[in-house]
DNA sequence: TTGAAAGCGCTAACAC
DNA sequence: GTGTTAGCGCTTTCAA
């Protein structure tokens, strides 16, 4: 900077003005910097200005699994939705405790300003020591008891929605995939919740033998939970899982064993990945506004930046039922529509 | 620190010495200074220590887009491989030149250390300018001409692998999905090299009405290309598209369509991502080791930054065909094989 | 083995 | 409108 100020012949204060676009300097001040600057390929050094500034312009988006594919999608949606405001430095926690709090041990000593951060294991008073300080907003999981700012759906709610679907479908031995019982919290007792309140509200028996726990979120959890479930002797007429990979790895296990998707069983996800709208059948899914969820949670994470001490919020992220053909709707891959 | 030098009762450097793993300390003074730190919940400032040292042990990984799932599992191979000895800023291009250029004038003023970047218009003397010195490790496109480390698969010979696969299997009219005219280069004109390649060394005649361009690489570009193959009146015996999103694509289009895969079209893709095995039918892929990629790319990243001047290296990453009931195997998503 | 002093490159505050 | 001064928090000399 100094050999710009030099060849420029003005002081840094005055190079450092003209970069960050500081208003008061004569139009041929400006020009000469500039030309100085791009002379030298000049590039100011972003570490001494983070020092200097206090604030390094990094949002930390820590997710479980990157290759999940709503995070795959909703990694891109912060990616553009930061464009220009922040760098958005993406984390995976694997759904690991240990991984989760060295990711959060990583993210100290000022690397980001704020954390957007899609928990798993870490919760409440405890999660808030981990993150000591730094401004957080939380995606996905209910927050224990307003201790940070959160950004969701419904998921309670978009459960019941899925599952009020398929019993709107005659349906009524309907199986859940994806439960986790250890920990026995977070999205997935969310959606668990729904689900039984769906059964509870049409008059169906719950059945625990049809709640399907999975160790993980991908495609073959879903397919071994559905193969394990069939080898039981069980016979669902329909099932919800608690996300679309699962969904997807359900599909496969039916079709490998000759049960006909919608006829035979019905299947909805949760998260409306873009392989669902190409899968053969195509599959049912809540949809989450995954736009909104990045703008939300940006915007929330930067007043929070600003203002530490506002008071907590909490944002409801709208969701509707994409119905495809997996519970009833054929369909093409163009305009075409049709009918259940 | 200061703070926990006096409370320690030592100097700044010996706090520093303490927190760098520096062997020269007496362990009492060691424990001293390490109970400080825990009472204070000091964080060493990061943007400090990164201008002090000039580095940040960041490193840019630059690709198209996140949701495609390739891109998605190749992120998380690096996340992997680079956990704890780099952080991992991840930024998409969207194959766009103006975002191409942007990123990479976002992550100069050493953001980071060095970059690892799939190219997708950027390229030679151009990309060299741009980088202005950063190190740079090129991922799944063929340099031109030396300029800079690369770590990729030999794409024309995979390609023709897949294509002589289709030919063994009795094709002889073989689309390719997913050629690029705009610009003519990089991996999809390696791709397309090697499918006609393939043809010709099987004395098979070139049809450019089977060349399907596509303007992007998800699955509805696929769909879209395969759509209007098949309504220009074509119908080939088999399709060799240029990433799996694109085969997924297609796979969906078959369906609807009503053609038999692998009977009457056989489908085989690139980039054998989880999707395909779980895809109705599973999809055959030219398998990259993603985890190989992702660590070789890391060491010569790595080794660039230490010694930038070092001769430019090129690391072929190994593949090979994973076959699958679109191109002709029975398969169950357990332990079952079978056979064509 | 530890301390003192200097400075990485930038920008906030204030002077001119 | 522009220059001067000081210091962000750390690590790296060099000295003790």
């Amino acid at each position: 900077m100094k050999d710009v100020a030099a060849l420029a012949g003005v002081s840094p204060k005055t190079v450092s003005n003209v970069i960050n676009g500081f208003v008061h300097v004569t139009p041929a001040t400006r020009d000469r910097v500039k030309d100085a600057i791009r002379h030298l390929g000049y590039r100011p050094n972003t570490s001494a200005r983070n020092l200097r500034r206090g604030r390094t312009g990094m949002v930390g988006l820590i997710v479980p699994e990157l290759d999940i594919p709503y995070f795959a999608e909703l990694a891109r949606c912060f990616l553009e939705a930061a464009a220009g405001r922040f760098t958005i430095l993406i984390e995976q926690t694997l759904g690991e405790r240990e991984r989760e709090e060295a990711v959060l041990a990583a993210l100290g000593g000022k690397v980001v300003d704020g954390i957007v951060l899609s928990p798993l294991t870490l919760r409440g008073t405890e999660l808030m020591d981990r993150l000591a300080g730094t401004p957080v907003v939380l995606i996905g999981e209910r927050p224990s008891g307003g201790l940070a700012d959160h950004v969701a759906v419904d998921n309670i709610r978009a459960a019941r929605d899925a599952v009020q679907h398929l019993i709107g479908l005659g349906r009524g031995r309907i199986a859940a995939v994806g439960v986790r019982s250890e920990p026995f919290v977070g999205t997935p007792l969310l959606r668990l919740t729904g689900y039984r309140e769906a059964l509870h509200a049409a008059g169906l028996p719950g059945d625990r033998g049809l709640e399907c726990e999975t160790p993980g979120y991908h495609r073959r959890h879903g397919a071994d939970a559905m193969t394990a479930l069939l080898d039981r002797g069980e016979r669902p007429d329909a099932v919800f899982c608690f996300n679309d990979a699962l969904a997807l790895g359900v599909l496969r296990v039916l079709h490998e064993r000759g049960l006909r998707v919608p006829e035979d069983i019905a299947v909805i996800g949760f998260d409306d990945v873009d392989e669902g709208r190409f899968s053969v059948p195509s599959l049912s899914s809540v949809s989450p506004d995954k736009t909104a969820v990045a703008e939300r949670a940006l915007a929330l994470l930067q007043e929070r930046i600003e203002t530490p001490s506002a008071p907590v919020r909490e944002i409801v992220i709208g969701h509707r039922l994409r119905v495809r053909e997996s519970t009833g709707v054929r369909e093409g891959t163009g305009t075409g529509g049709g009918t259940p």
